[in-house]
DNA sequence: TCGATGTGTTTGCATGTACAAATAAATGAT
DNA sequence: ATCATTTATTTGTACATGCAAACACATCGA
């Protein structure tokens, strides 16, 4: 009877799939780290596109889409709007298709505040969920590389 | 001086920061679900919600929220586009703030013919992962349990 | 040089996500 | 019984995300 097959199917799924799990956590880890930089007025989304620029210099869009595995469409609109609250400059470049960006001094200002506020997330996420699946995260980052899956 | 401040501060920040691996997995198997999933027009979102339904019978959003850890606001848009889509149905009762609700016949038949899709993503999503992420994702999960973090 | 192809970025669109506030209804205290 | 409080859900708003397509420019081959 299909009724029977169709319990199975969801309790398996509910057991076991991983992007059930994924998605949870993330959301939970994301909302830790959000709560903690909203007195900045900065999300976790952003703040990783800072920290990105900061390691880098001046940062390549395309650059950033392949290490972060994040669309570029995404971080197109993510970028606009940090370049509105002033965080981001684009810096002229003899490539009329690039738009490289950097740190403004505000932005610079910024992460330094929020590190205090990054530290307590960090510690609560891993007081939460574990030594090791934070260990786990690294290695399976590590895996990824930059890979492109399609 | 600032300027080597602040590159320790990213550096460590890119190096360590547990949302920035979350939300990067979290990107790279939702986008493997959602490959797989397409052909139906399902989103793995919403399949974890379907699942959900399916696990439970008939459902209260409450719930829901609790056991996935999702904002009662983000889950009552989802479940108003799955009702659009034929696959939810609320269930009148008693309590009249209450909108439990239940696949339908057509939600039951969408999972089902989602099952070798969801499979294959599984499938891929361990092997890029490794299977020590996806032990640890479920003890963290256990971890979390339903508890209310704020 | 010029047209085809490729690369980098942005736009149009739909969905997912959460906070704050509004709404609606049950519950509890007096 | 009535009013205050609590509980369940929805709405307003803003941002995050990705696909498909458009756009802009570079590059390569004839």
């Amino acid at each position: 009877m299909a009724a029977e097959k169709l319990k199975v199917l969801t309790d398996t799924i509910a057991g076991e799939c991983i992007a059930v799990r994924m998605r949870m956590l993330n959301r939970v880890v994301t909302n830790i780290y959000d709560d903690a930089l909203r007195p900045l007025g900065l999300k976790v989304s952003q703040m990783n596109i800072l920290v990105a620029a900061g390691t880098m210099g001046t940062a390549r869009p395309a650059e950033i889409c392949a290490r972060m595995h994040l669309d570029a469409s995404t971080l197109s609109r993510n970028v606009e709007r940090m370049k509105t609250r002033g965080w981001l400059e684009v810096i002229a470049v003899d490539d009329g298709r690039a738009q490289p960006f950097r740190l403004t001094t505000e932005g610079r200002k910024l992460l330094l505040q929020a590190d205090p506020a990054w530290r307590k997330a960090q510690k609560r996420a891993r007081a939460l969920l574990g030594d090791g699946i934070v260990e786990q995260l690294g290695q399976a980052v590590g895996r990824l590389g930059e890979t492109i899956q399609k």
